[in-house]
DNA sequence: GCAATAGATAAGTGTATGCTTATCTGAAAT
DNA sequence: ATTTCAGATAAGCATACACTTATCTATTGC
């Protein structure tokens, strides 16, 4: 929801990696766990994390719950983010990407 | 340096609040201080923190020291986001701040 | 109904974090 | 030289975090 929220979310490497997951299309608990060497709690305290930055939203669907990401979720860092724009960094190159990708 | 460092660093409000204040130039640490209900070595603690993650640096200038950002030290986050462009939020909005902002 | 499965919750543990007060280092000024 | 000021470091403390094992809830399939 704020940015600490966010920030602290994304600090650990095994939540990114569960988040990182998710680009790929919405996932289950264990499909979420699978390479993780990790118990299933703590997958799911993960995803609590996640879910209460406002990062990923779930769907229970049976006795599975479907977890996806959350498209508005990272709109707090990007909103944090754009008073940095000076910092930016390859900005021509950026540019030049995004043009490219919004081309297609 | 790498991202949990920049995310960890970043997910404390003072913190951001320190760094923040840089924004408008660099500051010594007296005056990162100013305003925030802290004690000194509060204020160091946090600036070493900024500076482990590479997001501050640090220049001696006789009993002072000068912080300023880093440059670079946002880096970390703008790659690990730039995967996440699909969620970028006022894509065209945004193009057109930076085309215009380039322009000046 | 009953066993199996997906996932959340409880409780406990070791480590990290953010803070404090007290102290140290080093440069400035008198 | 000695006091003063900027800032770092040390030590201690309370809370937060990431993890574990054990257990609970809810749904599916026989």
């Amino acid at each position: 929801m704020n940015e600490s929220d966010v920030f602290r979310a994304l600090s650990d490497p095994t939540r990114r990696a569960v988040f990182d997951r998710l680009l790929s299309g919405g996932k289950n608990a264990t499909e979420l766990r699978e390479g993780l060497e990790i118990s299933q709690p703590a997958v799911s305290q993960h995803i609590a994390v996640l879910r209460g930055a406002g990062l990923i939203s779930e769907e229970r669907a049976g006795r599975h719950t479907n977890y996806s990401v959350n498209p508005d979720g990272l709109k707090p860092l990007f909103d944090w983010l754009a008073r940095y724009r000076a910092f930016w960094p390859d900005r021509v190159e950026r540019l030049k990407t995004l043009l490219k990708e919004m081309d297609q």
